[in-house]
DNA sequence: TAGGAATTTCAGTGAAAACAGAAATTACAG
DNA sequence: CTGTAATTTCTGTTTTCACTGAAATTCCTA
């Protein structure tokens, strides 16, 4: 994967933008769809070259992606270098970030949460209104976490046929009465 | 809501750093975070007065909020300055901000994907292994937004008795086999 | 419709993040 | 061991984004 074909360089780049808006780093981002769509692992210097970005870039980015889960180290035979893929199966590879950000972000929220809720009802006076609210909060993420926890158990081809069922499973389990 | 509790303090400053973990400017998330904890809606300069960003900085970020739809402007009798308030009810108020993001940032990628797979069915020999990862891509946005569609229809309280079941839903509905 | 309050726009400043390139370290082959 | 390739760490620079305060505009009220 020298030289990127115009198909390429466009998903790259939009996969780049994305990850912006979610808070993922541009170059992070579109090493990850470099990897996503190259037939086999790639070295260090292969990156840098295709994307034009600077060597310690490219190995910090690369940390960062194995800190995420989805990119891992590939050997290749006859090569001393670190080769990377990335995984390619998009329903595994979401819901490892979905399960990474959960870890990182959710959880640490719950948490504050609790101890807002504990401290606020050691003083129901001053803090009643936010109090509730706050619970409120509380409930909505306990309720989806736990949910997403029970979904995250299931094989992927399970959550394929469960979503491909669509909202027919909600009236299938009559829950609009 | 003049001055904060500590706890006030606590669940607004951890709201605007979850905030920029997904994206989202960190004064934003606060005002939000202020505003979704206020009983009454607040004008722009208690929120100056509270929160201690410029008057502009306010003025600029309730934009952007009621851009995504959770803040909205409240007039409050005999008083002339624009007041603002959040959604309360969390389950609505995630609902609306998915909506927000899907329109923004998933149709615009889903877009991009339909684009590059027409253009490399065009050059079939070049682009096979891409077109290949973008088509499996491809795939899991259409069948998880497609799903979503589904869900975003349904009340709220729907969608929660829903997954209360937990993933009872998913045996129910005898997938597993 | 003039004056003042409220809000928005805009240009400049500041801070934080991203990045490059060099230096240092590590890992390995001979 | 020694030398070289590979990788990481570090420092300084650049760029981007957030933010401020002033100026301009809009909106009301008297």
């Amino acid at each position: 994967m020298p030289d990127l074909t115009p198909i390429e360089k466009k998903f790259i780049l939009h996969w780049g933008e994305m990850g912006t808006k979610w808070g993922i780093n541009r170059t992070v981002a579109q090493i990850h769809a470099l990897l996503f769509i190259s037939p086999e692992p790639l070295n260090a210097e292969e990156i840098t070259e295709t994307l034009r970005v600077a060597r310690s870039n490219v190995s910090n980015s690369l940390k960062e992606l194995q800190g995420w889960r989805i990119v891992k180290v590939a050997h290749v035979l006859g090569d001393r270098r670190d080769h990377f893929e990335s995984m390619k199966d998009p329903w595994e590879m979401f819901r490892i970030v979905l399960e990474e950000r959960k870890k990182r972000e959710v959880d640490p929220t719950m948490a504050v949460l609790d101890e807002c809720i504990k401290q606020a009802k050691g003083e129901p006076k001053t803090d009643k209104y936010t109090l509730e609210r706050l619970e409120e909060l509380q409930g909505f993420f306990v309720t989806t976490t736990n949910w997403y926890s029970g979904i995250n158990k299931w094989p992927t081809i399970v959550v394929q046929k469960f979503m491909k069922l669509g909202d027919k499973a909600v009236k299938l389990l009559g829950l609009t009465r």
